[in-house]
DNA sequence: AATCTTTTGTTACTCGGTTGCATTTTCGGG
DNA sequence: CCCGAAAATGCAACCGAGTAACAAAAGATT
C-alpha cells in the first residue's frame, strides 16, 4: 500500500511552499511591515482567502518553520541516553546545536539568516507569536521533566519555565553578538560560554549570586 | 508655585479614566473580543481617533492598569533593607503581595477582579501584549540586579529573566486554582507554599531535581 | 478680547482577517 | 471514459483595528 501522496496533496504543499518562500523573499526585501498579505498573495498569483487557509496569520508565513521545531527540548529529554540527566541532555543539545550554527541558536552568519533573525528579533509582531509557540514548547518540556524525573507538575512547570526562557535569552544574546558586528568564529567561543553559565545557573541556583 | 493641573490637563485624566473604566466594564459584560473600540469610544461619547490618542492600542485599554506596576521587581531590589539578599527581598515581597490578595498575584476572589483576571488570562491579544510589558520589568530588574551584587550583565539577565518568568508561572497558577473553583481561603495557603517552593527552586537550582 | 496652542471631531483610508457563495478541480466509482 | 461527490479556489463584500489630513473647538496666555 503506497501511499503516494495524491496529485491533490501535491499543489497543496507546494502552494504552501510557494506562499511562504515568496513570503519570506519579499518582507526579506522590504521588511515585514512595509509587504501586505494581500502583496504576497498577488506575487503567487493566489486569492487572499486562500492564503489565509494555508496560513492562519500573516506572522505564520514567517515562523512555521520554527514551530516545526516544536517540542524539540520535551523530545531531548525524553530520548536522553541511559545515565543522562535532562539537564546534562539539554546542555549537551545545545553545544550541539550552536556547534552546527543552527539557526535557532542566533548563531549563523549566512546573510539569509541573519537577516531572517533580524527581521524576527526586531518585528513586535513577530516576537509575540514566537511566544505562543514557546508556551506550547514549555507545556511539552514540563511533561517529559514529569516523566523523566517524577517531580510534581508545579516543579516541573516552574523547570520547564525556566529552561525555555534561558534558552530564548541565549539565542538572543547569540543574535547580538552578530547584530553588533562580531562574527561567527569571535562569538561562537563566547556563545559555548555563555551557554555553559547559564546552565550552570539554571542547575545551582541563583543563591550564591543574589542570596548573599 | 502651586501647580494645580489645569482644567485641560483634568479634563484629559478623566477622559482617560472614563474611557478605561467603560472599557473594562463593557469588556467584563460582553467579552474583549465581543466589543469594538468604536463601541467603546461611543459609551464614552469620543471619537475612535480620540480614544486611539489615549491609548495605543485596544488591548491597553485593559493592562495599562497593569503596566502602572512596571519595574515593581527592580524597586523591590533596590529599595530592599540593608542586609537583605535581592532574591530573600523579592520572596518575602511576594508573601506580602499574596496576604493582601493583590489582583497580580492572581488570588483574589472579588468577582470583578476575579472576571477581570479570567479575561486577561484567557484572551491571546490580551496575554500576548501583557509579555511585552514584562519584557520591560525584566530588564528593569535585571539593572537592578547588577546594581545590588555586582553580577555581569549576562548573569544578571538570566537572573532576571528566571525570576520574571517564575512569577507569571505563580499567578497562573493561582489564577488556576480560583477558575477551578477553590476558596481563597483554601488557595492562599498553597499559594504560600507554591511561592516558597518556586523560590527555594531559583535560589537552589534545578540540580537537585533534574540533574541526578 | 485677541491670539496661540492643544485637543478634538470628521472623513476617509490601509491592512489583517473573515464570510458566503458560485466555480473550478481532483478524486473515486461505475 | 464519464459522472457525481468532495475538496479547493476565487470573488466580492464585509468587519474591526489603527492612522492621516484637516478643519473646528476649547483652554491657556497676554
Amino acid at each position: 500500500m503506497s501511499d503516494e501522496p495524491g496529485l491533490r496533496e501535491r499543489k497543496k504543499q507546494r502552494t504552501r511552499q510557494a506562499l511562504s518562500d515568496t513570503a519570506v523573499e519579499l518582507f526579506l526585501k522590504r521588511g515585514f511591515d512595509q509587504v501586505s498579505v494581500a502583496d504576497v498573495a498577488a506575487a503567487v498569483e493566489v486569492s487572499k482567502p486562500t492564503l489565509f487557509r494555508y496560513f492562519p496569520a500573516k506572522e505564520d508565513l514567517v515562523l512555521h518553520r520554527i514551530a516545526d521545531h516544536q517540542g524539540e527540548a520535551a523530545r531531548v529529554v525524553s530520548g536522553r541516553t541511559a545515565g543522562q540527566s535532562p539537564l546534562g541532555a539539554l546542555r549537551a543539545h545545545f553545544h550541539e546545536r550552536l556547534e552546527a550554527h543552527d539557526p535557532i541558536t542566533g548563531l549563523n552568519d549566512n546573510p539569509t539568516v541573519r537577516a531572517f533573525n533580524d527581521m524576527v528579533y526586531t518585528t513586535p509582531s513577530l516576537l509575540a507569536r514566537l511566544v505562543r509557540y514557546s508556551g506550547r514548547d514549555e507545556e511539552l518540556l514540563a511533561g517529559a521533566l514529569v516523566e523523566a524525573s517524577g517531580s510534581d507538575a508545579l516543579t516541573a512547570g516552574l523547570a520547564a519555565a525556566q529552561i525555555i526562557t534561558v534558552h530564548q535569552r541565549l539565542a538572543r544574546e547569540n543574535w547580538r553578538k552578530l547584530a553588533d558586528g562580531r562574527g561567527v568564529g569571535e562569538a561562537l567561543p563566547e556563545a559555548h560560554a555563555d551557554a555553559d553559565r547559564a546552565y550552570d545557573l539554571l542547575g545551582a541556583g541563583l543563591g550564591a549570586e543574589f542570596d548573599r
